[in-house]
RNA sequence: GGAGGAGUUCCCGAGUUGGCCAAAGGGGACGGACUGUAAAUCCGUUAGCUCAGCUUUCACUGGUUCGAAUCCAGUCUCCUCCA
């Protein structure tokens, strides 16, 4: 059985979605998605989730498979994604995976174990409770007590990493810095095929501001409307994401709607900075410069062709 | 035409008993980190340079002074009020 992978990412707003779908046509693929606010249902037009027709045509895992409510980590992503990819590859098919979640991709093409320590909300609760009374001097000093390597790589002000430091190592007694040893070994297991899209910062933000605007004005709002009316508190994770927060302020009177629009577009051009910073750190994918070629056309034959170059065996 | 107020570094905006001001703070932008919340969370840079020092900045021109974003004079622009 072959073992390949094709992964394709990029910052959001460059068009993955649609090349991977052309892409997954010509290869008799299908789409396993690296996205971790596409997991979600029921939100659809802020995390510009592919449209139906494309769901029909191609297969597309990932995507609509837990509750706004409902938990989700990485460790998840892994374990599912991995599954699926197997799958995919048995049958004779080529797996895509494609998505702008930086961790969500790493889980996948490195080497990470997220099978020791699950977290723990008790020890979570009780880390979170000394912050909020003590503050966070307090707690970044139990960290240095407990697990002085990784205190010395986290900020006094990163509690999130802070926490997930003092869970790890209150729940296996070995300190995280030591679990985590050669923790970006890459990935053996597949032959990948990696491609990060890009095109002029601009030109990108220029898109994103567009795509905002779209997202509006194809309902978003009513969109949020209905996720609250359903009872989904906008204190949910899943409710953080952008788009989401900004229009539930909106809705609470907290911010007027431009205001919430325009934070909407600065907040998704920092993520997509972001991503990149991300991206550039692996230097296996293979930078598509997306404007060098005349349409989508043209880059999804360009890349179909560059693929076949890199399959496993004959592939298709 | 007359009276008053304002003009600060990419933006907003502090700073006017003259020195501790290349100039607070915020925003934006840029760079970076990233192992079970990751569209999250966090860090750094932001006048220039041959960078522990030097050079050019606080509308413009000139002046006072050892020394000015801060004081004075004139000019330009904007705002409010009176004609």
């Amino acid at each position: 059985m072959n073992n390949n992978l094709i992964v394709i990412t990029g910052p959001t707003g460059v068009g993955k979605t649609d090349l991977s779908i052309c892409l997954a046509d010509k290869v008799y693929g299908e789409i396993i998605s690296a996205d971790s606010r596409q997991i979600y249902r029921y939100m659809n037009i802020g995390t510009a989730k592919v449209e139906k027709e494309h769901i029909d045509k191609i297969k597309h895992h990932m995507i609509d498979i837990v509750d706004p409510n409902e938990e989700f980590s990485v460790a998840d992503f892994k374990r599912m994604a991995t599954g699926i990819i197997d799958d995919i590859n048995s049958r004779g098919k080529i797996p895509l995976l494609v998505g702008g979640t930086g961790l969500y991709i790493n889980s996948i093409v490195y080497d990470i174990d997220f099978t020791n320590v699950a977290s723990n909300p008790k020890i979570r609760e009780h880390y979170e409770s000394i912050l909020l009374e003590k503050g966070k001097q307090a707690l970044y000093d139990l960290l240095i007590e407990k697990d002085f390597e990784s205190a010395k790589k986290l900020n006094v002000n990163d509690t999130k990493r802070i926490i997930r430091a003092l869970e790890v190592y209150d729940v296996s007694k070995i300190p995280m810095s030591k679990q985590n040893k050669n923790f970006r070994k890459p990935s053996t297991k597949y032959n990948l095929i990696m491609y990060c899209l890009y095109m002029d910062r601009i030109k990108l933000y220029e898109r994103i501001n567009l795509r905002v605007d779209r997202m509006i004005k194809e309902g978003l709002i009513e969109e949020v409307e209905e996720l609250i009316k359903m009872g989904y508190k906008r204190t949910l994770n899943s409710m953080q994401g952008i788009g989401y927060k900004e229009i539930a302020d909106y809705l609470d009177g907290i911010i007027t709607l431009d205001e919430a629009i325009e934070l909407i577009k600065k907040r998704t051009r920092n993520y997509a900075k972001r991503q990149l910073t991300w991206f550039k750190r692996d230097e296996r994918y293979k930078w598509i410069d997306v404007d060098e070629f005349t349409n989508s056309m043209t880059l999804c034959e360009w890349i179909y062709s560059d693929i076949r170059k890199n399959l496993d065996k004959e592939g298709v």
